[in-house]
DNA sequence: GTGGTCTAGACCACC
DNA sequence: GTGGTCTAGACCACA
């Protein structure tokens, strides 16, 4: 797996498990890889996958049972995505229309591109 | 002015220099506040605006004379709006919408919220 | 079984079987549930229902016949009332004291909620 | 600064920044130390530190300002004693009841020793 | 100077 | 085997 540098690793991972998720890959109530092997995997210290899980964990998409690994919580993909959700209508959105606006281009234009986009 | 985390706060503040400067503020050809000045306003560090000038100068956006401070080049307005462009269709928008498909949005859902935001 | 975070689990099913010769509901000198029934019914794996049997056998609260199973030691309930509150004078009762004045509550507020804990 | 075996030394170094806080050695809105000096004034790595600077800032205790350092939150010493209270009475309170009873201890002999604790 | 991230490697308790 | 903690040391962006 090729990280961006705009981004902190630790957090690219995250991306990634939830991905594995949405995706049903990792099934709900699933354990998934260990630090240790998602980190060799992943080319990446185990240390930084825990961190990752550390943060998982605390958004409550991913639980721990100690000494055996760690599972995907039940509701996790409803979960990922109402953050996503939220995520984006209170930043990207606001900052989407201002661009908008600022560079004068009329939403019409982005509703043809949009159609093309989904023509893909 | 408060700051997003997700992003280098020399940066906003270059996004709210070249906002003036768009917005008909600060004009082209005109002085404008000194990196103290700013970063009173501002409530940051003289070290962060003065990063910013650096940055904004790179950009030929603004310019500076020695001793006497910063100016807004002529060009300004039409170097940022097509800079802005370009980095809004390269990198924002295919952004925006691919995160439309995976949160499963409507396109209409869109559309509304903007007359919202435009009603604003 | 629901298990804390703060303590091991091997410790916490310990109090558990302890309990359970407290009560009186496994009598002295009855053989108690094999590592694997009690792994089974605790949802927990054998290994750590083993560890328990070890850590109980040391302090001489359970024994073992070898082939047959555990048994509860003849003056368990003693061993365990002794053990227990030693561990509670000198151990819990200081760091409740203690609690109790740094979150500035009155005696008085205990007294009336151990009332609701045994009406219940 | 000497620390317990029984527990994680960040989550002591914690427990350690709230006492400063709520003793007033530390005041809400004041900086506190880096990472750095404190990793030396306790002899402890500086990521230990970090670590636990990242738990108080999850719970609220301690905020960041990029850049510049942590500092107290306006509401710390509320919310450690809240934390501290909840915790209390969620965890230790209905072990402390159970134990009570189970070691068939009269309420009124704690009563007493509640008594002699205050006088020292 | 500050925090933030990452690695490598170690040791531990626990399951 | 699992996670959890800690250290030492490095590098980076940022203020």
């Amino acid at each position: 797996m090729e990280f961006r540098e705009t981004q902190a690793i630790y957090l690219q991972i995250g991306d990634y498990v939830c991905e594995q998720i949405l995706l049903d890959r990792w099934n709900e109530g699933d354990r998934i890889p260990s630090v240790r092997e998602l980190g060799v995997d992943l080319q990446v210290n185990p240390n930084t996958v825990m961190r990752t899980y550390d943060f998982l964990q605390s958004n409550e998409i991913i639980y721990n049972k100690r000494g055996v690994g760690y599972f995907v919580s039940e509701d996790a993909k409803t979960k990922i995505i109402s953050y996503r959700k939220k995520q984006f209508l209170d930043q990207e959105l606001p900052l989407f229309f201002k661009n908008l606006r600022i560079l004068g281009m009329d939403f019409k234009e982005i509703a043809k591109l949009y159609e093309l986009f989904i023509a893909k």
